[in-house]
DNA sequence: CAAACCAATCTGGTTAACCAATTTGAGTAA
DNA sequence: TTACTCAAATTGGTTAACCAGATTGGTTTG
């Protein structure tokens, strides 16, 4: 799921391996949505693996909300059908880890959206909250320091005023993979930071002022300048 | 049932005080990017929790990128800095489980982005995928069968044809939870279905003859009729 | 005969012991 | 002094034993 090195690989083989044996046992038995998979030790045995890899795999189809553990009970087929299990597990099996580029593609699709909303639904807590990471911002490249931390933190604070959970959370999950591959490529110590303050005031003041369409506008020419340094990478 | 949700309300509550704990740490050591965090047994025995508990709080920071385990050697503070790792974390602690709304709002979001993509990177063999799935579909409806499954499996079809993985991975994450909220609240059998065939294959259409504007719009109108069901949910 | 009950059994979760790879640092040789 | 060696200690991962609670099926009781 992360960038994951040779070791977990391995890992991720032996997980794959299982979770396409219990989509081939949920077949072979016919379970139905709210039947009950076998026991976690039973599977182990019968698979030949360890318990624990056993309940890893299970943890993750559980992530994707296929199964559903009870304690002391069981773990049991969630409510979608045969087919969309069948295809949502061949899904997970072929899903390869994001590369920069599809990273970057979903980053703007999502912000140009959370601002959107964020000069809809801000309140005057989330107005507070976007200043002070603004504020820090602008300290910081004023003294002449890197500040990718405190970029991001206000575009964060943005995904949380715009008051929708999963997109909050998808930031969440994507921003910190966006910060280490800046930095390793040093898109951001090139001299755009100080132009990068008043794009930022001016997206904050179009939140502020509750105008959806010029909020959007001012952070598409955000990521022009940003990303005119990320072709090359 | 009840109990079922106070149990995992209660593991989630430890889990994130441990989280929470870890952050102190982090501050109170002064640990950078790169640092070593004490060990699974030493955080085990000075929060007073089980190793267990450590490793599931780790492994979610794993996850949402903020920390490293490399086997046999220790867990590392990843290449974000304290500021961010402060805020992620804040975030993180946070984050409410996702309502309906915010999951259709965030899938009409990836579709209208992903319908487009695959417009422009579809391969034959992402053409042929689409279509079975799309015939699979047909054929339930005029059956008068439910097709729940099949229609998003269709959808899914997008999604990879597009060509991008992150958002691939977060149709996956929503996919199931839309669909239960479908089921639950019978969306699906008011006798939209019919339309919603011609509507599929304009889509397919759109993508096949590689136009982007028009596979949106096609994928606009069909939500249009999907989501005025959902209004009153 | 049906409903209530209870203990044997089965379950996922937890704990503790174990493993192999990696670090590390004192000792050694150049 | 410096570079190298190697074994002991430390690490995350793995395995197996254990726990508390849920399930279940036969028995009892009204």
């Amino acid at each position: 799921m992360k960038i994951e090195i040779l070791t977990r690989n391995e890992n991720q083989e032996i997980q794959n391996e299982i979770i396409s044996k219990i989509r081939d046992l949920m077949n072979y038995k016919n379970l139905e949505p709210g039947d009950k998979l076998p026991s976690e030790r039973m599977l182990s045995e019968k698979f030949g693996v360890s318990r624990s890899n056993v309940r890893e795999a299970i943890h993750k189809l559980e992530f994707y909300g296929l199964l559903k553990s009870k304690p002391q009970s069981g773990t049991f087929v969630a409510d979608i059908g045969q087919v969309a299990m069948n295809g949502m597990i061949e899904d997970i099996l072929r899903l390869e880890d994001p590369d920069f580029k599809s990273l970057v593609e979903t980053r703007i699709l999502l912000e140009l959206k959370t601002v959107r909303l964020a000069a809809q639904r801000r309140t005057e807590q989330d107005l507070i909250q976007m200043k002070m990471a603004l504020e820090a911002y602008s300290e910081k490249v004023k003294a002449g320091q890197d500040a990718v931390q405190e970029d991001l933190l206000f575009h964060l604070a943005i995904a949380k005023a715009s008051g929708n959970s999963t997109m909050n959370t998808f930031m969440l999950i994507i921003t910190p993979e966006i910060i280490t591959k800046f930095e390793e490529h040093h898109v951001c110590d090139k001299g755009l930071a100080f132009t990068g303050i008043q794009e930022h005031w001016d997206i904050f003041d179009a939140i502020k002022a509750q105008d959806p369409q010029l909020a959007k506008q001012k952070m598409k020419t955000h990521f022009k300048t940003l990303y005119q340094y990320c072709y090359n990478i």
